[in-house]
DNA sequence: TCCAACACCATCCGATGCGGACTATACTGC
DNA sequence: GCAGTATAGTCCGCATCGGATGGTGTTGGA
């Protein structure tokens, strides 16, 4: 059975949990490692399963109420959670970001930036305020580092954007020419010959 | 029919290319905007087909040879870029990091960063490499616009991830203890009750 | 001249990602 | 004990994704 980052997401998590249901796990994904790892909401039923087959996560019934199923970390999801961890191949860090797309479609790029300091200006206080909530608490240090490369990361984005906004310069302003048709040179994106 | 982020990718490096073959529209995906949207390669096969369904792209045979397909903005297909790209509704920004995934997962932060370090700045000199291939065309102005954000992204990266490893300091350092469970505190990332 | 080898180009397939819409269960105040 | 709301979970259909494979043209060497 292949596992991807995404089971490695799931299983990290199950650590730092402890025995959890499918929502602890979905509510726990949303406020840490869907920051630097997107995860669609169905995941978090639907991996548990996959990785209970595969002998990672052991599964329990709730005896009352709704039955919930309880999945925890069994010895072997441990280790391959550890096995991976501890590799050095990683791949390549990803970034999907709508603005850029429409900077390079021809879009004005300022009001764009702007929208974007706004929406990392947010992001930054969500992580800070994460990052206190796990304070002083040693079993949590590994989360407490992922959050301080986190923080770290959008302070560094706010900062960039926010001196940018406010000088507005005119060397990256948006082209007023937006044919980008007759293009015929050398360079890697070119046209067809 | 709905239109994707991915299809306006599409359409916007058909705009800078003129009327190209599938296997262009991969090559100059690849060299521009994978660095800001993931595209797998078989989208630039099935996505065109789907936009010239719609009519937002002509489609025309080659006439000799393997008799390829040649695919064109429609007129139809421009406004609908104009539209996109000149709206402002945002989809979040995301990023996608397997290191940080390992980092949450407990471990060191050290040599993670490392790696980022080397591979953030082969990034950099690629996109560099790029940029100056469109100087002096004033027709490719939004991508060098593009290009422009993503070698500051880079930038403020590399320099960040170089000044850190150069500290090595020991505050963010990996947890020595990994044994994550036992907490059962207020903060948002909890144990179940 | 012809063939082998390679580079280029394209499609297929199964698995997973993804999110909207919907359903079901529990809690809360009255 | 009921209405309304918050919580919890499922379903479905389509898009994404990449590995694998299969064609097609080109090049160079005997």
């Amino acid at each position: 059975m292949r596992l991807s980052g995404t089971s490695y997401a799931v299983l990290s998590v199950l650590d730092a949990l402890g025995p959890a249901t499918p929502y602890d796990l979905k509510q726990a994904l949303e406020v840490s490692v869907q920051n630097f790892w997107p995860i669609p909401h169905t995941t978090a039923y639907a991996e548990p399963e996959r990785l209970a087959k595969a002998g990672l996560l052991s599964v329990e019934q709730e005896p009352s109420g709704r039955r919930r199923k309880l999945y925890a970390l069994t010895d072997e999801g441990r280790t391959a959670l550890r096995d991976w961890a501890s590799g050095t191949k990683l791949s390549p860090p990803q970034v999907r970001d709508e603005g850029v797309l429409k900077i390079f479609a021809g879009a004005d790029p300022q009001p764009i930036l702007e929208d974007r300091l706004r929406w990392h200006t947010h992001k930054l206080a969500e992580l800070e305020g994460y990052l206190e909530a796990v304070t002083g608490k040693p079993e949590m240090a590994s989360v407490r580092a992922s959050l301080l490369v986190g923080v770290g990361y959008e302070k560094l984005i706010v900062d960039a954007l926010a001196s940018y906004v406010r000088s507005a310069q005119t060397a990256t302003a948006a082209p007023t020419d937006q044919s980008l048709a007759g293009s015929a040179g050398s360079g890697k994106l070119r046209r067809r010959s």
